[in-house]
DNA sequence: TTTTGAGTTGTTCGA
DNA sequence: GTCGAACAACTCAAA
């Protein structure tokens, strides 16, 4: 026996040492700490990260690993169900103990409990807690204990609790010095090789908890106070982008909670814009209570009026949308910045999936699989309550009507073009009059800015008025054929 | 139980 | 060019 034995604090969707109360909890018994991460296999009730999540992965747990041993803990990465794995190294390493945080979301808490059940079975002692949202599902529930179906509401109540104050990085950890045994993380293949088309993502982001605190000091100290106003416009740097550290925990819900609303107390932010800022925290909480309650949120139309919904089969369209290749300036331009970076701005994100639901009369679920595997914060939550919000058939959603112009939305928020300009380059030297409908652009303009429609930039591949009818007769034929 | 007010992010049309 | 109404009714949440 080398040491006493460990603790093994479980990593999960909480990649961080800063707000961690299963790892503050394991410092203060004093005992060595042995920090484990799981590489889950895919479950009925676990969805495989997609390829740019993957991506993040990686470089968060790089990211988690230097900052564990730069405090002598040791981090194993394992693969294999949590059960079989954490029950074969407790095994192994003679553990005392083991503690993690909860996920949110039904099906993980009822998977933690069995794990729990199964420890205990070994004389394991286990502890859990809440760390990776705002509140736990049971704090917020209608008057009649229900779950909230309306985002305004449920942030009205959401809105009486304050979050748990964020837990300091414990000051002292002891590390577990015994043997273990650890997979490489290089073996996982979690990095894109062949081709590695992941340079545009590294160009952009920094995963790890530190880089998330950067973001979050530059949010609050700049961005911030511009946010109600400016977070729309895509060219702008006006989003605190975070939802990649938010999707990791890399940095808790909590810290950016508290660290906003002391902002505000200490008259550095305008409370407006900075509760404009919590309010979309508030929809983060919004989704992973709509998944606690609706665990095939990404498979199943959440209004099941929609089960009904003629969707059309496109491969032709759906490609041109997945490229960029809409012929739409503003849709391709966020499909290519997705495609390049792992991001897509809000805004723009929703004019996308309008665009695929609604003018190309795709299936949400093709687009929500084609976020999925594209976005570095893809998020089991936030990602198909986002797409039938847009679609109109999720919680709260859009009314079927509001069907967005991508022209008027393209002028309105990116009057100047510079968004379309950056990533559609063959528009770059377009006049922003026609920017955003190269179309009706006269042939004189096209030629001197060097644009051939149908060559150098494809022409719509639908026109948006007959599209929009199309639509809203589609619509139509769901809610006339009610049963 | 019944009633009442309200509901993230728009667009189009016609005065 | 600007403005307000219509779009279509429905469900939720709370009193």
């Amino acid at each position: 026996m080398t040491d006493a034995s460990p603790h093994i604090v479980l990593f999960r969707d909480d990649l961080r040492l800063a707000d961690n109360p299963a790892l503050t909890h394991a410092a203060h018994t004093g005992a060595p700490v042995l920090a484990l991460f799981l590489l889950e296999p895919e479950s009925e009730t676990r969805r495989p990260p997609g390829a740019a999540a993957r991506w993040w992965l990686h470089g968060s747990l790089v990211s988690l690993r230097g900052d564990l041993e730069a405090r002598g803990v040791p981090l194993a990465l394992m693969r294999g169900s949590a059960h079989a794995t954490l029950i074969d190294l407790v095994r192994r390493v003679g553990a005392c103990a083991v503690s993690w945080n909860r996920r949110a979301g039904a099906p993980s808490r009822e998977e933690d409990e069995i794990l729990a059940s199964a420890l205990k079975d070994e004389g394991v002692e286990t502890h859990h807690f809440p760390a990776n949202m705002l509140f736990e599902p049971e704090a917020v529930r209608t008057g009649s204990g229900g779950a909230y179906r309306v985002f305004t509401p449920f942030w009205r109540a959401a809105r009486q609790i304050t979050p748990d104050a964020p837990l300091p990085v414990p000051q002292a950890i002891k590390g577990w010095k015994g043997a273990f045994e650890s997979e490489r993380l290089e073996d996982w293949g979690l990095l894109p090789t062949k081709p590695d088309w992941a340079g545009g993502i590294a160009q952009v982001w920094t995963p790890g908890e530190s880089d998330a605190r950067l973001r979050l000091d530059a949010f609050v100290q700049r961005t911030v106070a511009d946010y109600g106003e400016r977070r729309d416009f895509p060219a702008d740097a006006a989003t605190s982008l975070l939802s990649p550290s938010l999707r990791f925990g890399e940095i808790s819900a909590r810290e950016i909670w508290h660290r906003v609303r002391a902002a505000i107390a200490a008259g550095d932010a305008p409370e407006a814009d900075a509760e404009k800022f919590l309010s979309e925290v508030g929809w983060r909480e919004f989704c992973h209570h709509l998944l606690g309650g609706h665990r095939d949120l990404a498979t199943r139309n959440f209004n099941p009026a929609f089960d009904r919904f003629p969707w059309a089969r496109d491969e032709k369209a759906l490609a041109a949308w997945q490229k960029g290749r809409t012929g739409y300036p503003i849709v391709d331009a966020g499909m290519r910045e997705l495609w390049t970076t792992g991001w897509m701005h809000n805004r723009v994100r929703m004019i996308a999936a309008s665009f695929l639901t609604k003018h190309l009369l795709i299936d949400w679920q093709e687009g929500e699989r084609w976020f999925w595997d594209t976005l570095v914060d893809a998020d089991p939550a936030n990602n198909p309550a986002g797409w039938q919000w847009v679609t109109g058939c999720g919680a709260d959603a859009a009314p079927y009507f509001r069907i967005f112009n991508p022209v008027l939305q393209g002028e309105k928020f990116d009057p100047e073009g510079a968004y379309v300009r950056h990533w559609v380059p063959e528009l770059e030297r377009l006049d922003k009059r026609w920017l955003h409908k190269p179309w009706e652009a006269p042939a004189r303009a096209l030629s001197e800015a060097g644009v051939r429609l149908g060559e150098t930039y494809p022409r719509p591949v639908v026109d948006h008025g007959s599209a929009r009818k199309r639509a809203l007769s589609a619509y139509e034929t769901m809610r006339s054929d009610a049963p």
